[in-house]
DNA sequence: GCGTTAGTTGCAATTGATTATTAATTTCAC
DNA sequence: GTGAAATTAATAATCAATTGCAACTAACGC
């Protein structure tokens, strides 16, 4: 009993193929900040008889429980990557759409100063940095590699 | 002759009816970080003969010239604003929807040190901090305001 | 002023992402 | 194993946003 059914006990829901299948999917490395539609192709790729309604059910539940975090990144559609222990933002490539994850203890500490300050109590913030890698021969090898 | 044509021409826009009304709708205090969707109610109730995908239309235009900056708050729809000289990010609580702008150099400073410790070259970013207003009674009260 | 024309509009249909409904299937405690 | 409750697949529905197209109109020259 792999350690998916744990993650999914843990969280109060039923172990069901659909479940483990798109969970097993998430902690693939490749996987990071995947798409409930890239989900799905990867499911189809895989013969899985499942619907794209469930896979985006799915990745709300793991959402509420806690298991995935939800981020919109620019262009519309929501992506999820495994929540671990740690919060951090993200800075994304434009060109190669590579994710690179940071955290900064001075840029947190002032958003909570910020908030203060206007008397809002800080609840979550999002904070996408975007740019484009400095490594032109890497950041296109990168992108191609992505399709 | 107002200047909001002097605007529209700038942009390289014909002056129509619709362009004029949607600008003025925006220079409006009251209408910053407003919807697609509530450009239009706003036009409705001035009894204009408008299309909702003429608002669209043409705030795809402004963005597009420079005159309003597009932002994609939590909760899906995209809000506009008149781009102003300075930048800044945004506060918005998520009782009341009332949407603070601040600044803060050493955010932005750390990010571009960020970005560079990577080597991504950083084109735009977006930072958007989420929170309840701590006075519950004027947060209320905005909120109520607002329909 | 008047006509030409490229730019614009309104409408309806369409897309793309996501959610709701529902009937059928599956999990899991007993 | 069995049955109640949870979950699924499939389909329709929704919501924001965009697009195709025929009708309209602002802006230019004459």
């Amino acid at each position: 009993m792999p350690e998916q059914n744990e993650e999914l006990k843990r969280a109060g829901l039923k172990i069901t193929l659909p479940r483990i299948k798109i969970l097993a999917i998430l902690q693939n490395p490749n996987n990071q900040h995947i798409s409930a539609e890239d989900v799905y192709k990867i499911l189809l790729e895989q013969q899985e008889e499942i619907g794209l309604a469930t896979v985006y059910r799915v990745l709300n539940q793991f959402d509420d429980a806690g298991i995935v975090t939800r981020h919109h990144f620019e262009g519309g559609k929501s992506v999820f990557e495994l929540s671990h222990k740690k919060h951090h933002d993200h800075l994304v490539c434009l060109n190669c759409g590579k994710v690179i994850e940071f955290e900064d203890d001075i840029i947190e500490q002032r958003q909570e100063d910020i908030a203060k300050s206007h008397k809002v109590k800080l609840t979550n913030h999002s904070l996408y940095l975007y740019g484009e890698c400095e490594d032109e021969v890497a950041c296109e090898a990168y992108r191609k590699s992505q399709f």
